[in-house]
DNA sequence: CGATCCCGCCACATT
DNA sequence: AATGTGGCGGGATCG
């Protein structure tokens, strides 16, 4: 009702603002224009009493949509978005004009209707759910905060907590790109397993104590040289505060809206209250904290809490706990994303969000340039940047990790009562690391490449519980399969040790490249297995992948996953707090998220085969990236056989990459081992180079070329969309790796691949190196590679360092994370394998294989 | 009076 | 320097 007035009194407000400039903004795709027709009206100036007014007089004249839903809804509660409206404007318009106008002061637009719920509420009329996935959906800024009638800081507040959960990705200046719900239920599982890693202990806790943040100990990352990791977390997170150095930025709500959205997921009770994810989300300060600080904190909380409303994620309850009641919010959205659920990456789920974004990288927060490096490594392709002109993306990347983690204390959450509902107990699973795709042209982010290294990592951890989980879905996979016997099995099943030749694999397969990421949905995907064309990224079906969030079936699976994991999970409670300190890795989570698209697509791609053979949907998806996929192997035997296949990959093996025609001369020599999480990266960042890659058993390198093509092909190169794509995946790219990524390896252990390597920076050359060698890095960064010497080593491991990616890396850091948890005790067994550095990841192999048993000795 | 949270200043980043 | 982004917190409203 009051709308109405509103408007009416729009006209009259002297604007302030204003502006809205329809001109600009145009479009964006067609859909959307289908959708609203109208754009706006002109007009700009008015008039109006008040500020707003008039805007949103406009807007809702020219939004149908909008209109309806205001009035219609209050508040909060879901919209969906329908379209009836229209009609009914008109007939607004009227009323309100006669009666209110003057009355304005009474009614001024009460707080309620400015919410940003309301106009998150609105912002999603607009767009589809669902939308197809050939088109994507641009939104401008500027039109869409003049149609809304609200200044442009709303929308970003809007913006920035969807494209944590990667409904919408940046792509240029003012410019976002709206992929719909598609890939949330993937999103979500990411952030649940990121969630778990690093508040997962916490959450068993939880009923213990609910404040108690112990603080985690001081992460460790002593390990780490440099890396990433380390930082990332640790620092990561001063919050706020000074800014300096890191950005502060960084954090945003991007970061905090997925941290809290990772506390709804790890949470049993699936109820948070605000002061415990403020607290937690200040992480290390707690103590400290002020209490200005944490008021901030709740502010922003209640930013994101209207929108993941709107969004029907969550809504608002209270819990009365001994104090008293305390708001709280329950999560209504799905619970479990059984394994895979999608996976496809086919379309561009989150990776691509991701890695275009900012996400991706990462890695330190300093370091800004970062990203432009990473940018440089990564974009040699044209593709990347292609789109936009300004892609919005370098900057940003990193950010994520920043701080990220740090952890804490959750606990407290479940506990409490809730007035609304009651507990659930449910569940989650485990981890299963996600898999995600990346992909997607859409987004055309360049980056992509950032995330994968850290995505090593964790994937191993977590892999294998769930059968299901899987998660495999990514594309990746299979490809080359079967490069040493059995190992490929592995792959499938677990994470971990896939890794390593899977990513070969994809990086085989992909070499073909893959149609150009844009082709033609539909046509291209056909097959999976003839499917080189991975790239394509969607194929066709816009939904289907991954099955939207709603249908898939939530809880069903949920908890069955559970239980499997147990291996590897993630509990370790208390240790692990401190153990990792898992500085880098619990951080990033959100980066990780991020990146494990990208990495994990390969990597994990393995499994997700599996299962997606297994299902019928993906299969459009799984054609992608699985080109080649061999199914076979998924096949099943899941865990034990993963572990056995763990073990042997952590057999001395290696990958060798020959040089291919990217580039040039590259060698690359991973150790299966750890490896993964090398390998992985390569993939995805790069998208361009398609690397032949031969997987050397131990020792002779040379003899075997697996797979892959030769030549890479890649003409396109598709490096900017198809990065990731499954056909990206597959091919290598190097490009901006290469330079940035030292692939090399190190002798022994290798640590990390993923983890502390990450170098902080691209350019140098990472310093990290820890084990690398020198050389390599050198040139590598250069780009050129220098495979030579990375052959040389015998051992080694590839890790590469991107430049920019490096900070990437950081995110790798989670895999610490999982080392930590699993550290088993001992761990420790090689000496040389485990340093100590590496230890995280090494380490976490380690303790994988352990768990396995393996045995696999060191390499050589 | 506490819970919400709009508003918009202003710092930082990108053009 | 202009413009895009978005942290942040005062203080107005709501309940």
């Amino acid at each position: 009702e009051n709308i109405f007035d509103r408007s009416r009194m729009a006209p009259k407000t002297p604007i302030k603002n204003e502006p809205v400039d329809l001109s600009k903004q145009k479009g964006c795709t067609p859909e959307r224009n289908a959708i609203t027709p109208v754009k706006l009206v002109d007009r700009p100036q008015p008039d109006p009493w008040t500020p707003t007014a008039n805007l949103k007089m406009l807007i809702s004249a020219a939004s149908p949509d909008m209109r309806d839903r205001e009035k219609k809804k209050e508040l909060f509660r879901p919209i969906e978005n329908s379209e009836q409206s229209d009609t009914p404007d008109l007939s607004q318009y009227d009323m309100a004009e006669d009666s209110t106008v003057d009355e304005f002061e009474k009614q001024r637009p009460s707080r309620k209707q400015k919410s940003l719920g309301l106009l998150c509420q609105k912002f999603l009329a607009r767009y589809p759910s669902y939308p197809l996935s050939t088109e994507k959906t641009t939104i401008s800024l500027d039109e869409v905060a003049s149609i809304l009638g609200v200044e442009r800081r709303r929308i970003y507040d809007i913006v920035n907590v969807l494209e944590s959960l990667h409904l919408v990705s940046r792509v240029a200046k003012n410019q976002y790109c709206w992929h719909g719900r598609h890939n949330l239920t993937q999103t979500l599982r990411t952030l649940q397993e990121a969630g778990e890693l690093q508040y997962g202990e916490l959450m068993l806790l939880q009923h213990k104590e609910q404040d108690l943040e112990y603080k985690f100990g001081e992460r460790k990352k002593d390990t780490i040289p440099d890396s990433q990791d380390g930082p990332l977390l640790d620092l990561s997170e001063p919050d706020c505060t000074s800014a300096s150095a890191n950005s502060r930025k960084d954090k945003s709500l991007r970061i905090m809206s997925q941290k809290f959205v990772m506390l709804f997921l790890v949470s049993k009770t699936k109820i948070v209250t605000l002061d415990i994810a403020a607290k937690i989300l200040i992480e290390e300060t707690q103590d400290t904290v002020d209490h200005s600080k944490f008021k901030t904190k709740v502010r922003r909380l209640y930013d994101i809490a209207n929108v993941l409303t709107s969004l029907s994620l969550i809504k608002k309850v209270h819990v009365t706990e001994e104090r008293g009641r305390k708001p709280a919010f329950k999560w209504i959205g799905p619970v479990e994303f059984p394994g895979k659920t999608d996976e496809p990456r086919g379309h561009s789920p989150m990776s691509d969000l991701l890695p275009g974004t900012q996400r991706g990288a990462s890695a330190t927060g300093k370091q800004r340039f970062t990203r432009h490096a990473s940018f440089n490594g990564a974009q040699p392709c044209e593709g990347a940047k292609r789109k936009v002109s300004s892609e919005p993306s370098s900057p940003r990347q990193e950010r994520q990790d920043e701080y990220c983690s740090k952890m804490i204390n959750l606990t407290a959450v479940c506990r409490q009562e809730i007035e609304e509902d009651t507990r659930n107990p449910s569940i989650k699973s485990p981890l299963s690391l996600l898999p995600v795709p990346g992909d997607s042209d859409f987004c055309v982010n360049p980056l992509p490449q950032a995330a994968f290294p850290v995505v090593q990592a964790d994937v191993p951890s977590l892999s294998l519980p769930n059968g299901v989980s899987s998660q495999a879905l990514h594309p990746c996979v299979p490809a080359a399969s079967k490069t040493e016997n059995g190992k490929p099995a592995l792959l499938s099943n677990q994470p971990f040790l896939c890794f390593p030749s899977s990513s070969l694999f994809m990086l085989c397969g992909g070499l073909q490249e893959n149609t150009p990421p844009g082709m033609g949905a539909a046509g291209k995907g056909s097959t999976d297995a003839a499917g080189p064309s991975c790239g394509s990224r969607r194929s066709a079906s816009p939904s289907t992948p991954t099955g939207h969030d709603e249908p898939p079936a939530k809880k069903p699976s949920v908890e069955q996953s559970d239980v499997p994991l147990s291996l590897v999970v993630p509990k370790k409670p208390f240790e692990t707090p401190k153990a990792e300190s898992t500085p880098g890795s619990g951080c990033t989570s959100a980066e990780n998220l991020e990146a494990f698209p990208l990495d994990l697509a390969s990597p994990v791609a393995p499994e997700a085969a599996d299962k997606e053979s297994t299902k019928p949907l993906d299969s459009q998806e799984q054609e992608k990236w699985s080109q080649n996929k061999d199914p076979d192997e998924p096949s099943l035997g899941k865990e034990h056989l993963s572990k056995e296949n763990a073990n042997q990959l952590f057999l001395p093996q290696y990958l060798y990459v020959q040089p291919a025609a990217g580039l040039s001369s590259f060698n690359f020599l991973l150790s299966a081992n750890q490896a993964p999480g090398a390998v992985s990266l390569a993939a995805s960042q790069l998208p361009s180079l398609s690397v032949p890659c031969v997987v050397v058993p131990s020792a002779a390198l040379a003899s075997f070329p697996l797979v892959c093509s030769p030549t890479v092909t890649s003409p396109l190169s598709p490096a900017p969309e198809g990065s990731f794509s499954a056909a990206s995946s597959v091919n290598f790219s190097v490009p901006g790796l290469a330079p940035a990524a030292p692939v090399l390896i190190g002798p022994t252990a290798v640590v990390a691949p993923g983890v502390p390597a990450a170098p902080p920076e691209p350019q140098q050359p990472p310093a990290p190196a820890l084990h690398l060698s020198p050389a390599l890095a050198g040139p590598c960064g250069a780009l050129k590679l220098d495979s030579p010497v990375c052959l040389g080593h015998p051992v080694t491991l590839l890790k590469l360092q991107q430049p920019s990616s490096a900070p990437l890396t950081p995110k790798s850091i989670r895999p610490a994370r999982h080392e930590a948890f699993f550290k088993t005790p001992g761990s420790l067994g090689d000496p040389v394998t485990w340093k100590k550095n590496e230890g995280n990841q090494t380490r976490s192999v380690s303790s994988v294989q352990r768990r396995l048993e393996i045995s696999s000795t060191s390499p050589d």
